[in-house]
DNA sequence: ATGGCAATAGAGTATTGA
């Protein structure tokens, strides 16, 4: 099973995009973060004539989360239990049993920041949630845009961006806490290119100049990681007309 | 030191992202 995960920055803009991509990269499961739709207006019928479901949880202009998926969903959430949020972040589906969460984890804007305090404690709660969630299942992905670079092999310039939100410690921490949980970061579990990201900064010619962050993880439980034969970033996308900020990551799973 | 780009809402410019 090969599993994706790709903020597209708009879904209404990027359709084409994630049609194009699916066309070249027939995955059984697409996360998608950052749709900025309402549900009446995600585009089901396009998905669907491309051969996939669609699990979706939107709202007017910020956020939005789905999942695309060639086997039917079952077990849907969309909500995080500890959590009474508004904005749209979370989708969880099984699929084939193995359990997904798709989650877009809240930027933090900046270190002290409202937006910050909001990060941690949803942070908190997605942690709590993914506890639980492995109790009943074994076959666990977590994966999204997750606002974090969590190493410094995981930052373009390590010194720069020191104590910055996406690269401050309480953050870093708790990507790690969601590592102690019984998850593992299937990107590290290949050798990988060095200097590889999954955003790039609109601004500045960032992407020209690989000048990005790794924040988009694909984390599993144990026995799917023992079942892991890939993981990589598909920068393809980002080299495209009008691009979205983020590049897809792919995992693939031997189940 | 700051803004730089893009998307959205909505009608000039503010907000958010990362």
């Amino acid at each position: 099973m090969k599993i994706a995960s790709w903020n597209v920055n708009s879904l209404r803009v990027r359709l084409p995009q994630v049609l194009e991509w699916l066309l070249s990269n027939p995955v059984e499961v697409l996360c998608l973060q950052e749709t900025k739709l309402v549900d009446e207006d995600f585009p089901v019928a396009e998905i669907e004539q491309a051969g996939y479901h669609a699990t979706y949880a939107g709202q007017k202009t910020y956020n939005g989360v789905a999942i695309l998926s060639k086997p039917a969903p079952a077990e849907v959430v969309t909500d995080l239990p500890d959590m009474d949020d508004p904005q749209r972040r979370v989708v969880a589906a099984t699929m084939d049993g193995v359990r997904v969460l798709n989650v877009y984890i809240p930027n933090g804007q900046s270190v002290g920041s409202d937006k910050y305090a909001y990060k941690m404690r949803w942070l908190q709660a997605l942690r709590a949630y993914v506890q639980q969630q492995l109790q009943s299942y074994p076959r666990l992905v977590l994966l999204g845009d997750f606002n974090i670079a969590p190493e410094d092999a995981d930052v373009h310039d390590p010194e720069l961006w020191a104590g910055k939100v996406l690269f401050s410690d309480p953050e870093r921490q708790a990507f790690h806490d969601l590592i102690t949980i019984g998850l593992h970061d299937t990107f590290r579990k290949f050798p990988q290119p060095e200097n590889t990201f999954s955003w790039w900064d609109y601004r500045a010619a960032a992407f020209r100049r690989n000048l990005g962050l790794r924040i988009d993880h694909i984390l599993c439980s144990d026995a799917l990681h023992k079942l892991c034969t890939a993981s990589a970033i598909d920068k393809e996308p980002r080299k495209w007309q009008r691009p979205s900020d983020h590049a897809p990551a792919v995992a693939e799973f031997a189940t």
